[in-house]
DNA sequence: TAGGATCCAGCTTTGGATCCTT
DNA sequence: AAGGATCCAAAGCTGGATCCTA
């Protein structure tokens, strides 16, 4: 496992080199040499040997993981029951430009286009790679996912920064995203007053994922 | 304090008399004689001494506590910020009978028509009456509360008992309400087949009655 | 038994903090 | 620093159980 995979010709091979990772477990199997042990707990690590098994060239803010495909990757955290152990980071959020602030354009969107889950299920100490799911959001999905969007930048819009909690929005929320703790980053309030807030980030919640994973199908706004 | 109080003639004697109250320490005062003692943590008993100062008469499911004037009377306890302990009960839900299931003529629109809400602050060990405050649901507000209603009374028609958990409804939830431990009802599944359940009460999300004692004006569905 | 109110164990969500790689 | 992922304490919520009076 020490070369680069050649990029997937279409998304039919992405899937089927996906499906062929399910079952397998994630500790030793994925190492590289000398890499041996904790791999398990080393953050972010996984996805990215994901990334160079899938076949993935170098995704940036810009460019998708599989920018042929239009494809992104995300690995999810489960647990033995399927259901996901945390939020999914979608993409940072910026307070202060709202030159992002329309959903056609947003970074938000862009990453949800198509996505290819992979899930990870703990249970106990062993890490399996779950059966991969390639999702597309229905166009009903895409409304739910836009109003939310419009919720939280509208408040970004209006100043009222303190009410952004994680609250606010059914599937897509804002949540703090510290680089490390104690960075904080400029905002306006509602009457134009400097605030410092936490950076925050857009998020899926669990229960999303967990309802997409569950059953891609029956998830439906409403 | 051992009489009845003479029925309230109007709103506003009834409001008068109850913003008397406020800030009165609920201990020994309210006590009756030979009643003295552990009646802090007597439960429902404060209502009904409240309901006996203030001048209702007896309140049954059919009647408000002050039948003349059309107005509930709710006790409802919050911590020193002024934030609800708990959801507050306003009727209980019969899950064989359907003849309650139109909100026009239900005991929920019925007992939220009008209510007046006394605040009781507890901190640490003393409770303090707060401020009072005569509610009616806008008409925006009642068609939240009514969508509620109908979301929850949807479930039941259906058949989906199990799926009618507490996080139905926005402000208005069904919860277990349970008489005695181990009380169950019947009730009819998807596919006809009796179900064993517990019985269940509708109750305001401790959210929603917060807002409302904050701010009262603010509150909008939407 | 029905109306009303409180208590509480355990689960879930929030609001961060930490960690890693490029 | 930005992109990505995981960890965790405390707060909030769910699903009951308990307690009271008429």
């Amino acid at each position: 496992m020490n070369h680069e995979t050649r990029p997937p010709r279409d998304l039919e091979e992405l899937l089927h080199r996906a499906r062929r990772l399910a079952g397998h477990r994630v500790a030793p199997p994925l190492l590289e040499d000398g890499e041996a042990g904790s791999l398990l707990h080393q953050k972010g690590k996984l996805g990215q040997l994901l990334e160079r098994v899938l076949g993935a060239t170098a995704g940036s803010a810009q460019r998708p993981d599989f920018p042929d495909l239009g494809v992104e990757l995300k690995t999810i955290p489960v647990d033995a029951s399927g259901k996901p152990r945390e939020s999914t980071f979608v993409s940072s959020l910026s307070l202060v430009d709202a030159d992002q602030a329309e959903w056609e354009v947003s970074a938000v969107r862009r990453k949800l286009q198509k996505v290819l889950w992979i899930p990870l299920v703990t249970q106990g100490d062993a890490r399996v790679l779950g059966a991969p799911l390639l999702w597309q959001p229905t166009c009903e999905q895409e409304q739910v996912l836009r109003a939310d969007f419009d919720d939280i930048m509208g408040m970004i819009a209006i100043g009222n920064v303190e009410g952004l909690t994680a609250r606010v929005g059914r599937w897509l929320q804002a949540r703090p995203k510290a680089a490390h703790g104690g960075v904080r980053t400029r905002a306006y309030g509602a009457r134009e007053e400097p605030l410092s807030v936490l950076p925050r980030g857009f998020y899926l919640r669990a229960s999303f994922t967990g309802a997409l994973l569950e059953d891609p199908g029956t998830l439906a706004g409403a």
